[in-house]
RNA sequence: GGGCGGAUAGUUCAGCGGUAGAACGCUUGCCUUACAAGCAAGAAGUCACAGGUUCGAACCCUGUUUCGCCCA
């Protein structure tokens, strides 16, 4: 047997890094197709090429990393594949904020030059996160790696472009959007993040064009009084019901529009009558085209009043407002001014408030696609969990508008619609034409417009496994098993993944997905960079290791999805926690050789001693409960079960409990196989949650052999289990508790070995005495005895329905014993009476189960046992 | 305005009809040859409030208070 050396603490940083190349080097992540087996497959959710590592992709990626590693061990083919997001607001912005600095724009540069530009900033800087997913053990098969704008993704991308607009799913058309004045495009409906701001609701007049009064309206934004099409009343309003089909005088603009009735008007907003301008404002939009009202624009792309504005023309729209307000009420027109809290529409990217405008895009029809997502995942086809985000799925897909999917960037899959300069010709395809089919001219122009990064992300199952190409991979391993991800994307990514995988593959992407919550800080604050709040997942690595890390992730989260609150606490425990395992270890490593315990023949039963019997029927409950957590992702719930066996069981009991067995030479053997059996045992149980640790205690015992990260995943056979020899360690661990509970409440010194007695059933006491050198071990005692001695003094308490006492050395006081047994007895009549008066309760007796009257009955003959021991104790002094 | 989720030990959270649990923190005592990143013992809860259903409610139902999130 070589003794290993192994330092008092363990220390990640020693191990980590030569342990992931290990890894590597034996190609341990990667997958082929392999009919043998049954895929196990999960797409990384692509971080963004111009992504850091945040503490959200800590614990996300570190939830996948345990399902994989866990799927592996477990025999599954299995396949996580890694990836990355061209992201193309995020990017063009980075880079052009670049240029800036060099006094450069992408207008100076040109498009080609540009994008050529991005790419070239792409390969120096871009990417970073992949190799701090490295640090996380991330064990993702690089060889597979994807980005969304690689040739063969590219291609994916305008495949599914093509069939859209074959299929009619796409139209190009002149609509209300919602316009980033700074990112300079258009983006969609759920790129916008509402805000409650404090406003102003401005009254104006508007003139009736006959001379015969006025009608009042309110208004947050009188600078698109301008673009006014027409005032809008409820039909069902009795104020107005007259006034309809009147002309009004636009004020300032001068122009007549028409008073019409729609029921979209809130009869108890304002007056009751809106101005309506359909160029600048989506509800408005909606009301105009019921009305065939023109839509104007005075707000260009730039934010900047425009040529139609009157002398308004080259304001900020915000300056604009002010300018007409003071016109308004020079004209006598303006009623009165009320604060107003209203909720304004931000860029989720850029925060600038965004401006609706018309301009002309490209819309994916959603209705279909959007009812065969809801009804895969009300079959159950895909699974949503925690549950709760269910409804947060479906309500978004029953109320789905089209998604505007085309946006004015140069960085992105660039659309695939061409016009034929000659005839005036569209085509649309996957291969530029080089001539027009229509008439022959060579004069093609592609469209200039780039498609939304979702747009692209929404293949990724498919297109990143060789799509549109029946590959042997896409056979092989769509639709694929598990999906991971954050809440803040179930709309932009996950309903849109179901649609594109039902629409392009005829089956949902992924049977499950699952939702994590947010980590926030430990005041329970989002982290934020302006609350400063933030943690660097590398810092925390750096600290504490990334084992203790992933540790923490995983037994914070929880099945119900609750958001994480992250302390510097709970990673400390971890890391003592992995310390434990290291020093379970170094004592199991310093007694026996683990390789060749386990190489050599299993201990035959007779050899196995009762506590040997007992750990071993832990672990095979232990494997149970883990394994069927495990198994509907409850990882949570796992690392508590594990950390509960490895400390509680194995390190505080078996471990103190072998050193007794280890010294006789007889019972050594088996005592050592089953220190190694559990050892190994506990080491592959924990290794998705602690990869690096445990691959590193695998090498230095078994010298580099195997890998135990593709080692096999305990079973729970029922082989080893001996349920009855289990329950008697039970009641001697709780003897020994007990007894060790009498000693401290007595105060007595610890380092004084006392002598005890036992007296009561045969049984137990026997029990007792047949493991008494091991109760002595591990209880400090010098002696037990089964003899009172009258001449001696004893500390008595009682142990279920047995006597135990301690020879008392050193003096006590009588008086705090008496005490202590009184509160004791207390404690044990109320519990009795509570439990009699239960069972007194006819009600009780005849309704409740069997299982449940006999518990209580049992319960109480116990009680009532040990009530009069201690009260018969408590007479005799008396 | 609509919807969802939370309120359980000092803290963070499990439990979700049959005797209130864990971790951390706290108190007391210990350097017991794996580990002081440790060992042993202990204290600690009207399960937000009010009704209801039930033999029995932290758990189910109704309402209230309160905190948070999402959508409009």
């Amino acid at each position: 047997m070589t003794p290993i050396e192994l330092d008092p603490l363990y220390d990640a940083t020693k191990h980590e890094e030569q342990v992931y190349n290990l890894w590597v080097s034996q190609a341990a992540f990667h997958s082929e197709p392999n009919p043998d087996k049954t895929p196990f497959v999960v797409m990384m959710p692509p971080p963004n090429v111009t992504g850091y590592l945040h503490i959200g992709h800590a614990l996300n990626m570190t939830l996948q990393d345990i399902a994989v590693r866990y799927k592996r061990m477990k025999g599954f083919e299995t396949l996580w594949l890694p990836g990355m997001d061209h992201a193309g607001i995020a990017t063009q912005a980075v880079v052009e904020r670049q240029l800036k600095e060099q006094g450069l724009t992408k207008e100076g540069l040109g498009r080609e030059e540009f994008v050529k530009r991005i790419w070239e900033w792409k390969d120096r800087y871009g990417g970073i996160i992949l190799s701090q997913l490295k640090k996380l053990g991330v064990s993702a098969d690089w060889d597979r790696q994807r980005f969304t704008l690689d040739e063969p993704y590219e291609r994916a991308v305008k495949t599914a472009f093509v069939h859209y607009y074959d299929k009619g799913l796409l139209y190009k058309g002149q609509r209300i959007t919602n316009w980033c004045p700074h990112c300079h495009t258009a983006i969609s409906d759920i790129e916008v993040t509402y805000a409650n701001e404090k406003g102003h609701l401005w009254y104006v007049r508007y003139p009736f064009a006959d001379g015969s009064g006025f009608v009042t309206i309110a208004t947050t934004r009188p600078e698109t009084i301008l673009a006014d099409a027409a005032v809008a009343v409820n039909p069902a309003d009795p104020r107005y019901t007259s006034i309809i089909g009147k002309e009004v005088i636009v004020p300032v603009a001068n122009r007549n529009v028409p008073i019409i009735a729609d029921e979209a008007v809130l009869i108890d907003f304002g007056t009751g009558a809106l101005k309506i301008t359909p160029g600048h404002d989506p509800t408005d939009f909606e009301v105009g085209e019921r009305h065939n009202l023109p839509s104007m624009a005075v707000i260009g792309l730039d934010g900047l009043m425009n040529d139609n504005a009157l002398h308004f023309r080259g304001m900020t729209a915000l300056a604009a407002r002010d300018r007409i307000v003071a016109e308004i009420d020079a004209l006598g027109l303006l009623e009165k001014v009320e604060p107003y809290e209203h909720s304004v529409g931000h860029c989720s990217r850029c925060n600038s408030i965004i401006e609706p405008i018309v301009t002309d895009q490209w819309y994916l029809r959603m209705k279909e696609l959007a009812a065969r997502a809801l009804r895969a995942e009300r079959d159950g086809k895909v699974e949503v969990l925690p549950v709760k985000w269910r409804k947060v799925y479906e309500g978004w897909l029953e109320n789905i508008n089209d998604w505007c999917v085309s946006r004015q960037l140069w960085w992105g899959h660039r659309i695939p619609v061409y016009h034929c300069e000659d005839c005036d010709e569209t085509i649309v395809a996957v291969d530029a034409p080089q001539t027009c089919p229509t008439c022959g001219g060579t004069h093609i122009t592609q469209e200039s417009d780039v498609l939304d990064t979702w747009f692209s992300s929404a293949l990724w199952p498919f297109a990143t496994l060789g799509w549109p190409e029946q590959t042997p991979a896409l056979r092989y391993y769509y639709p694929t098993s598990l999906l991971i991800t954050g809440y803040d994307i179930i709309f932009f990514w996950v309903a849109r993944m179901v649609m594109s995988g039902l629409e392009f593959m005829d089956d949902v992407p992924f049977h499950t997905v699952f939702i994590t919550g947010l980590v926030r800080d430990e005041q329970g604050r989002k982290m934020s960079k302006s609350l400063k709040n933030q943690v660097d997942p590398l810092d925390l690595i750096s600290t504490y290791g990334t084992d203790a890390l992933r540790f923490t992730m995983a037994s914070l989260s929880t099945y119900g999805g609750q958001d994480i609150l992250l302390s510097e606490q709970k990673l400390l425990s971890s890391r003592n926690f992995i310390n434990k395992l290291w020093n379970a270890t170094r004592f199991v490593a310093t007694n026996v050789d683990v390789a060749g315990a386990l190489a050599g023949t299993r201990p035959s039963s007779d050899e196995l001693g009762l506590f040997d019997r007992w750990i071993l029927t832990r672990l095979e409950g232990a494997t149970h409960d883990v394994t069927a957590k495990m198994d509907i992702y409850d990882f949570g719930e796992a690392s508590h079960l594990l950390y509960e066996f490895v400390w509680g069981d194995f390190c505080d009991w078996y471990i103190e409990l072998s050193k007794i067995p280890l010294r006789d030479e007889v019972k050594a053997p088996a005592t050592r196989w089953v220190l190694a059996y559990v050892l190994e045992n506990i080491l592959r149980l924990l290794h998705p949650f602690v990869p690096f640790v445990t691959e590193t205690i695998t090498q230095q015992l078994y010298n580099g052999d195997h890998l135990i990260m593709t080692a096999a995943y305990p079973e729970a056979d029922g082989m080893l289990t001996y349920e009855k020899d289990a329950a008697q360690a039970d009641f001697l661990i709780g003897f020994i508790k007990a007894v060790r509970n009498l000693k401290a409440v007595f105060g007595l010194p610890p380092t004084e070995k006392q002598s005890i007695l036992v007296l009561g059933q045969t049984d137990d006491v026997g029990a007792i005495m047949a493991n008494a050198e091991a109760i002595k071990f591990v209880g400090r005692f010098a002696d037990i005895g089964t003899e009172l001695d009258p001449a001696q003094r004893y500390i008595k308490g009682a142990y279920g329905t047995m006597q135990m006492m301690i020879l008392a050395k050193s003096d006590f006081d009588v008086e705090a014993e008496l005490k202590v047994v009184r509160n004791k007895l207390e404690l044990l009549h109320a519990e009795a009476v509570k439990i009699e008066s239960r069972l007194n309760n006819q009600d009780f007796v005849a309704r409740a189960p069997a299982d449940v009257v006999d518990k209580d009955t049992q319960k109480l003959e116990d009680l009532k046992a040990e009530e009069r021991l201690l009260s018969d104790f408590l007479n005799k002094q008396g």
